[in-house]
DNA sequence: TATAGTACTATACTTTTTGATAGTACTATA
DNA sequence: TATAGTACTATCAAAAAGTATAGTACTATA
């Protein structure tokens, strides 16, 4: 026997509950350094001061809220080594690496449309 | 024969470049009345003040910028109707609706991250 | 002549997000 | 004792996003 989910019915109503997951993921990438401390931690993992260096323009105070944002969410694990001066590192989490099949998604919708969009204004 | 892509290499230089497309679709998304908008819509055609009332709490001059919004992007189709008072007629495009399979997509990781998250917080 | 209905625009304001700059705590080394 | 290195935090300023409220242009109808 297959294993159905019942589909609540399409009304305003069940939209606008169904919009707050996708908010929820929006969330997660929105900001203007999510991305850029994303990708630069999936090329390895990566010290506050080398990841400030690594992502131009970008002040301590934004590094420090946007990776304790990803923290939060369990998309960015921080490990601290008890040297001197003391050394914190940071990674990507194995959950964290499943976001980025959702951005290459995104790339290719705005691949096309930029396409699409810039093609019109020549 | 297979048709294959050169994929450019994996550097900090091209996957920077890579991120504006990714950019693109997150602001076409991004912003509080978007979403909200492109749900109304697609329920069926919509006239100006049809849509503020279906959307509760936004202004006429949210409604109005979000909606020039997503016309430049040609995600929404604006038809004037020549009568008096003037009717103006809001509608999703076939191009727009090619939106719906990436909010999915959205929804989907952020139904899981819901509950990972809020299993965490319980 | 006044009002109502449509689809907006204009102005000023508040809130949220981001930026600039400086400062903290710790301790090893010169 | 002064400086340097690490990983931040604090404070204030600027910019961006969003809200409140009123006003516009048009004309048919009461």
């Amino acid at each position: 026997m297959a294993k159905t989910i019942a589909k609540p019915e399409r009304t305003h109503e069940t939209c606008t509950k169904a919009l707050i997951p996708v908010r929820d993921a929006l969330d997660i990438l929105s900001g203007k350094w999510k991305l850029p401390i994303i990708i630069a931690l999936s090329f390895g993992n990566l010290r506050f001061s080398q990841m400030a260096k690594q992502i131009p323009g970008i002040t301590d105070k934004m590094l420090s809220k946007e990776l304790r944002d990803l923290e939060v969410n369990e998309l960015v694990k921080r490990t601290v080594y008890d040297t001197v001066p003391v050394v914190v590192e940071y990674s990507m989490t194995t959950y964290g690496k499943t976001l980025e099949k959702l951005i290459e998604e995104l790339q290719a919708w705005g691949l096309l449309h930029r396409k699409r969009i810039l093609k019109k204004s020549k």
